[in-house]
DNA sequence: ATTCCCAGCGCG
DNA sequence: AAAGCGCGCTGGGAAT
C-alpha cells in the first residue's frame, strides 16, 4: 500500500487519480481533527444550535437533489418579448448615447454612466452615501431623481432602468438547467449570521439563488405531474416577533388584530374617530395622509424600517418626505424626546402637519428655550427593547435568541451600525429557526402524504403533493409549522397560511371549504 | 486568462 | 448631518 504523508504531498509525484485520493483523504481527516478541537469549545446552547443545523441537512439535501420541474414552454413566452424589447430600447439608447458623445453607452457600467450623465449631459451629480462617505450614484433612484428634474435625462435614465430590468428577468429565464431538465439550488443551512439559509448556483454551476425570484420569474416553475404546487409562509411574521420581543402589548394586539397595518394607524392617531367597523376603519386608514401617502400608506412602509432601527433622516429619504414629517412619525410611533423649539418651529412652517399635537401630547422637560418635550409613543416598548439591546450588547458582546440562537458581535459595540444589526438580528433570525423547525416538521412527518419539499424563502416554504389532497394534506402542512414559543412570558404563536396553484405565481389562498 | 472588488438589485 | 438587516448574482473594470 502506497502511503502518502500529508506534510510531504509537495515532494510526492501523484497520478490525476492518486491527487483525487489525497485530496478526499485531507478532506476527511482534517475534518475530524478540526472536530476534535471545536467540539470542546461548544456549550449547551450552541450545541443545541449546531444539532439542529445537522438535522436541517437532511431536507435540504433532498431539495438540492430534487430540484424544479421548469415549464420550458413558459420561460420561452416570457422571454420571448423581454428579447424583443431588450434590442428596441438597447437600440435607442445607442441612438440617442451617439448624439451625444459619438459611441455607444453600455447601461451596465456606472463608471461609463457617471462621465455620460454627469459631465456629458452636465446633469447635478445625485449623492448617495454609502460607508460613511459621499458617493455619485447611479442607481435606479438616482435615475427615477434625474428624470424627474431634468428633462433631457428622461430617455437615457427611462431606457437605463428598463434595460437593467429586462436583463434581471432574463438572468432568470437563461440560468442553467440540469440535463434532466430540472433547475436545481444549493443550500447552505449554516451560511449567514442569523441562521437563516442561503441559496446559490448548485455545485455543478447550474441553477441559480431560488432565494430571490420576483414574483413574475415565479411562473415558470411547475409541480411534477400529477402534484400541485404550495407555497406556505408565517403571516406577519416579523412584525410578530418584535413585538413579542420588545414585549409591548399594543403592538402584539395590532399584530394579531384584522389588519396590522391599519391597527397600526389606529394607535397611532387615536383621535380619528375609530369604530369598531372594520370596513369603516379601514376607510379611515386609507385617507390621505402627505404627498401621495395615505396613513396606512405611512405606517406600512415607515413601520418596518422604525422598528429595526431606520433614522428618521434615513427615512424620510427613503419616502421622500420631510425630515420633520419622518421624525413626527416616529414620535408617535414610538415616542422619544425633542426640543421644544423644533416643534414649535415645524408647527409654524406647516400648520396641517399635526406638530401642534405633539406638544400638546407631550410632557414638557424644564423652562425657557432649551425645553424638551417627552412622547409616549403608540408602542413604547419598541423603543425600550433597542435600549435594553444596546445595553446587552456593550455588557456581553453577544445576543441570544428565543430559540437558543448566540450571534457574538464583532464590530465595534457602540457603533450605531453594530446596535442595528443587533436589532435585527432577534427577529431575523428567530423566524428563520421557526420556520426552518416547520420546514423540518413538514419534510419528516409528511412523507407517506406523498409530499416534497422544493424550496426554501426564509419566511415560506414551496413543496408540491398530489393534486385533489388539499382538504387533507394543507391542514397537516398547517399544523406543523404552528410551533407555539415563549418569548418574554408569553406564548407566541404564528399561524402560516398556505396558497396552492399549478405554478408558483399563479396561486390562490387555501380555505378551508366554504 | 484569472482574480478581486464594486455598484446595482432581486428576495425575505 | 446624513448607513434598517440578512443574503447571492451579474457585469464592469482594475490588478495580477
Amino acid at each position: 500500500m502506497k502511503v502518502i504523508k500529508n506534510t510531504e504531498i509537495a515532494a510526492q509525484e501523484l497520478s490525476k487519480e492518486q491527487t483525487l485520493w489525497v485530496y478526499c483523504g485531507l478532506d476527511c481527516s482534517l475534518t475530524s481533527e478540526i472536530w476534535s478541537k471545536l467540539s470542546k469549545e461548544l456549550d449547551e446552547t450552541t450545541k443545541h444550535t449546531y444539532k439542529f443545523e445537522l438535522d436541517s441537512l437532511k431536507p435540504a439535501l433532498s431539495m438540492m437533489l430534487r430540484g424544479l420541474k421548469v415549464d420550458e414552454m413558459k420561460a420561452g413566452l416570457l422571454r420571448a418579448p423581454l428579447i424583443k424589447n431588450r434590442v428596441k430600447v438597447e437600440r435607442m439608447l445607442n441612438l440617442f448615447a451617439n448624439a451625444v458623445w459619438d459611441k455607444d453607452l453600455n447601461h451596465n457600467s456606472p463608471l461609463q454612466l457617471k462621465s455620460f450623465l454627469y459631465e456629458w449631459l452636465n446633469l447635478p451629480p445625485v449623492i448617495a452615501y454609502t460607508k460613511g462617505k459621499q458617493k455619485v450614484s447611479t442607481d435606479k433612484e438616482a435615475l427615477e431623481h434625474l428624470r424627474r428634474e431634468y428633462p433631457r435625462a428622461r430617455p437615457f435614465c427611462n431606457s437605463i432602468i428598463t434595460l437593467r430590468d429586462i436583463d434581471k428577468q432574463l438572468n432568470i429565464l437563461n440560468c442553467e438547467r440540469d440535463s434532466d431538465g430540472r433547475l436545481r439550488t444549493s443550500f447552505k443551512v449554516a451560511g449567514t449570521e442569523t441562521g437563516r439559509w442561503s441559496s446559490s448556483e448548485s455545485p455543478w454551476g447550474t441553477g441559480t439563488n431560488l432565494q430571490n425570484i420576483t414574483k413574475d420569474m415565479r411562473e415558470i416553475f411547475v409541480p411534477d405531474e400529477g402534484n400541485v404546487l404550495f407555497y406556505a409562509d408565517l403571516e406577519q411574521a416579523e412584525s410578530r416577533v418584535t413585538a413579542y420581543i420588545a414585549g409591548d402589548q399594543g403592538y402584539i394586539n395590532a399584530c394579531e388584530g384584522e389588519d396590522l397595518h391599519t391597527q397600526v394607524v389606529k394607535m397611532v392617531w387615536p383621535n380619528m374617530g375609530w369604530s369598531s367597523d372594520l370596513a369603516q376603519n379601514r376607510e379611515l386608514a386609507d385617507r390621505p395622509y402627505i404627498g401621495h401617502f395615505s396613513y396606512r400608506d405611512m405606517c406600512k412602509r415607515a413601520g418596518h424600517g422604525t422598528n429595526y432601527g431606520l433614522s428618521a433622516t434615513s427615512l424620510g429619504r427613503h419616502l421622500k418626505i420631510k425630515l420633520s414629517h419622518a421624525t413626527r412619525f416616529q414620535l408617535l410611533y414610538y415616542g422619544g424626546v425633542i426640543a421644544l423649539s423644533s416643534l414649535e418651529r415645524w408647527h409654524k412652517q406647516d400648520k396641517e402637519g399635526g406638530f401642534h399635537e405633539l406638544i400638546d401630547g407631550g410632557t414638557i422637560i424644564g423652562t425657557g428655550p432649551s425645553s424638551l418635550v417627552r412622547i409616549q409613543g403608540a408602542f413604547p416598548g419598541i423603543r425600550k427593547w433597542h435600549d435594553e439591546t444596546a445595553k446587552q450588547l456593550q455588557l456581553e458582546g453577544t445576543l441570544t435568541t428565543p430559540l437558543g440562537r448566540r450571534r457574538q458581535f464583532w464590530g465595534r459595540l457602540d457603533e450605531a451600525t453594530t446596535l442595528r444589526k443587533a436589532i435585527a438580528y432577534v427577529p431575523q433570525s428567530t423566524i428563520g429557526d421557526l420556520l426552518n423547525m416547520g420546514l423540518y416538521r413538514v419534510w419528516d412527518e409528511m412523507k407517506d402524504d406523498g409530499l416534497q419539499i422544493l424550496g426554501q424563502v426564509h419566511d415560506a416554504i414551496l413543496g408540491q403533493f398530489p393534486i385533489g389532497k388539499e382538504a387533507e394534506i394543507i391542514p397537516k402542512i398547517l399544523a406543523r409549522m404552528e410551533n407555539p414559543l415563549e418569548i418574554k412570558g408569553r406564548q407566541m404563536i404564528i399561524p402560516s397560511d398556505c396558497e396552492t396553484g399549478l405554478d408558483w405565481k399563479n396561486m390562490k389562498k387555501w380555505k378551508p371549504h366554504e
